[in-house]
DNA sequence: TATGAATGAGGATTCATTCAT
DNA sequence: CATGAATGAATCCTCATTCAT
């Protein structure tokens, strides 16, 4: 069992998720996000224009500002949703109890290509275009980021005690490569393709577990 | 050996990787191209001014206008020329010839880690915006990415009936996700990190083919 | 004794200092009367948002628009207010009849004084963003505000007569000076300041006296 | 004689009374702050628009940000300038050496007229837009618009201590009340008025006398 | 009376692009 | 080749105003 921390702590001032600004129609503001989600995956944070996010909520674009206060809340909401999905997924059941570095891996792989099917497609952008955040809100999903990351890198540090993973690899390396394989996925995934999530999430799970392994000894 | 085609066959109109302008200093165009690189990167194709990149050159935004027709003409060039060095990698040495998959694979990754290496930090830009091309040039650059794709593609095909991969491997599904192994270290490698790249390039190839790899019989 | 005109007399068309719409809360009117003026003193007309005052009174914007029709309204309402203020204050009490223009002059300073301070700070404001008002609402304001010019012109021009001020005094340039030495009190006075609006009052009202004087004759 | 400090000491990074930007036409400059003058003395500055601006100058709108980072940057070069001009006309000619308090008051009333006078007309605004200022700047402003305040008290001060002024005014509340008086001048003047500039200033300065005066001892 | 939500006409600012010198 | 100046279309954001509930 991992442990869990309070979901958003500080997150008072920077409201990731809920709407920025008072009394609202909840629904309302998600339709916002997974307009705004959609269009900056299709153009980019800077390419998307306010415009068009409102037309596809049906609205003008000085009614969005009923929501937010600038363009950026929406990348930030963003952003912080879906890294927060993201550092759900640390949770591991109980049937994980006591097991070893491979197995809770390959659960969190499976966990995670779940979390990438039911987040929606925004969660690329969420994903590249932190950087555009302005400080706080930087730190603020960062922080998120380097939580997950810390939770894979210590499975396959364990992994590395246990003798099941390849004591030459770099922990900070494979961890890296870890997520930039699973993240990518988001890239070239189409619902419509020959394969279904579950297949590739099986397929990444062996390559994973397979790729770390340590050498067979004869 | 890999057939080889022509070196910008139909670049002609499309002004691959020269100047697109009358004479020409070839070091300028070149100290821009850098220039162009390093903004895209940092700021991402929209984001990047054109002044930033004539400060960085040293000339005014006026001034650029003398080598470009318009922004995209630099992402283009980037992108092309990144993607030209990406073919070019294709080609393997002679100590290849007739060599098993798991060989030649373990090969490419490794002449792949030392083409990112070379190739400045915004070829991660160029892989990134192609999207941002029009039409033709889009076309002309998802020709050499495809080309590139299909050669890896092959050897994993070849892996399979060689039976050195595993068979349930989907080639298409395990080709994206090598290319995004890979190209993800563009987005976490620094140059002053505690591995250096051929290390990290080690590292992948052992991981790639050991993910790859059928599982041993028993 | 001054001509005392009818309260209001043209303000009904005008709305004046009443709130122009049905049913009316006048005690809820004064207070975002109040309130406007507070914003208006400190962002000035313009700057000032509908959304500051009605936050200020404790409702939401939309629910100031009950009250008023634009947001003209509230600065006309202010305005003439401030001004029909201005001009009860031209009369005289009984011990001035038949006092010499000094005299009066200097009750006058001194009642002035008190209108200032009564009047709350939105004063300023009214007097300056006057120019904002259209057409008929500037002339009904304007015309309070000749009327107070008229009389302070009158006690110097009568002054000048008695031989009390200087002759060569431009009456009309003279009245000028005075209103803008009187109303500039609005700007640096604090009440916490060091000095007493009597004290000031005091002072103004000597040094209007001494400044308007004839030279003395040897 | 008044010491004198270096003019625009620190303005460097506030580019006081300079373009903002690299090599400039000074002349075009000009132009733009006189236009810009006009506008905010018409309509104040928040309700000026940059359009106007740019089109008294005879430029587009965008244009004018070949210029200028933001409006502000109006705002400041000309509230800057004109309190520039102010803090110069601080500086006594050697006539004045040694003067008597009255004198040297008188001397710097007639002054100030003409710097009112030469000051094109958006001194109003520089005046009274200063608290549109943000921080530093403001701070920049207000230190020049204390150092003639200084001025002024202190030559109140030495005309009390000579015994030419009445001991029983405040200076600081006189010398409030004197630059209300003389600035006020510019609501109200109209080039083309009765009196000429001097006849009002020579007005203002027997008037500004004779107020402060002590009362003659019988 | 008050609210929440939306509107839509501005207005500031940005920036790729042009071009005479 | 390079510059300085200008263009103008785009885009973010603001805010007075409206209105159904």
């Amino acid at each position: 069992m991992v442990a869990q921390q309070d979901p958003e702590p500080a997150a008072v001032g920077l409201a990731g998720r809920k709407p920025p600004k008072g009394t609202l129609n909840v629904a309302r503001w998600n339709e916002i996000l997974e307009a705004a989600g959609e269009v900056f995956n299709e153009k980019g944070y800077q390419a998307a224009r306010i415009e068009d996010i409102a037309a596809r909520v049906g609205i003008l674009k000085g009614s969005l500002y009923y929501y937010i206060e600038t363009k950026e809340d929406l990348l930030f909401a963003l952003s912080d949703q879906a890294h927060s999905s993201g550092v759900e997924s640390i949770a591991e059941g109980p049937e994980l109890d006591g097991a070893d570095a491979p197995t809770r891996l390959g659960a969190f792989v499976r966990r995670w290509t779940v979390v990438l099917e039911a987040n929606p497609p925004y969660a690329t952008v969420a994903e590249r275009e932190v950087g555009r955040l302005s400080g706080e809100r930087y730190e603020h999903v960062m922080a998120k980021r380097n939580q997950l990351h810390g939770f894979v890198r210590s499975l396959i540090e364990q992994g590395i005690a246990e003798g099941a993973f390849d004591p030459s690899i770099d922990p900070g390396v494979a961890t890296n490569a870890l997520f930039e394989l699973m993240n990518g996925m988001r890239h070239w995934f189409r619902p419509d393709g020959r394969r279904s999530p579950q297949e590739i999430g099986e397929f990444y799970r062996s390559f994973v577990l397979r790729g770390l392994a340590a050498p067979t000894a004869v």
